[in-house]
DNA sequence: ATCAAAACGTTCGTACACAAACAATAATCA
DNA sequence: TGATTATTGTTTGTGTACGAACGTTTTGAT
């Protein structure tokens, strides 16, 4: 006669749900580590990841609305408030509002904007770098690939 | 002779940077799905995906400190204390001092948590179901080994 | 046994992330 | 045109995430 099963949280028993198996959770784990080296490439910067992401697409677009902006960064209108205000905070964006629609306000870079993205963008791609570090080129191509896939 | 390489911000010339290929990105948008998933997922739980790690890293461990749940689970202190207090305001857990460190509190299960975590066990598989959707099995596999590696 | 270093948990401050509700404006369509 | 619907941006509230500084307790090295 077998012995009884025992709960999982028995010693040498694995548990039913592994936690770190769980892509949720792993996301959450690979995110913090990129993020981690982000805010180590781009301390001398001062820019947090949503900040630099918002100032490169403003400098993509030129000329763009706040809500349209939150749509190319990811950013809920909420979120877009909070990171659009703490760049204007630092005159590194500036605002207008749009011509032939009231409700806009449209963003720009300023030229001290401009040139702090400039000179960021180098720590951009070496974040990218640092953070694909763990895997060959090869992992790396089909990594990517894959999680654009789950976006 | 070729024509000279304009700005980025040119109007049908690609950006140099391109936010959409940086894994720091795409690990945002991913995980972004991935907690959006979840949360609809247990709607009926009234769980968070930390919440859940904490409550099914517990049940696993039986009784385990504050900080070592932490880094069990991937949350820094400051963030474990917030989720304990809500587990706890919920009387999901409960504590008791250790015996032999006058520094920790031990944290388990009640009967309530053990039993909210039975029920929102299947949700947990569900997510991550729901989240690889987009890839098949041989692809899963590739992409976890690959995640894993990148935590 | 003592003293320095480490670990535990707390607090404060800043920054995403998002649901929900809202006023103002624009677009749509009957 | 006039009413309905959608979009833009704001506010409030809750929940991660983490740096930094702190008091308490334990550990380790001398």
């Amino acid at each position: 006669m077998p012995p009884p099963r025992k709960p999982s949280t028995i010693e040498g028993d694995a548990p039913a749900y592994r936690l770190e198996r769980q892509i949720g959770y792993l996301l959450r784990r690979a995110h913090q580590r990129a993020s981690a080296i982000f805010m180590a490439r781009f301390a001398g910067h001062g820019l947090t990841p949503t900040q630099f992401a918002a100032l490169a697409k403003i400098g993509d677009e030129n000329e763009v609305s706040q809500n349209h902006l939150g749509r190319l960064t990811a950013m809920d209108p909420a979120t877009m408030k909070g990171v659009i205000g703490r760049l204007h905070a630092r005159s590194l964006i500036a605002s207008k509002p749009d011509a032939t629609d009231r409700r806009r306000t449209l963003w720009r870079l300023t030229e001290s904007g401009a040139h702090t993205l400039a000179q960021a963008l180098p720590a951009g791609t070496q974040t990218t770098e640092e953070t694909l570090a763990p895997l060959d080129e090869e992992e790396r191509r089909v990594f990517l690939e894959l999680l654009s896939r789950l976006v």
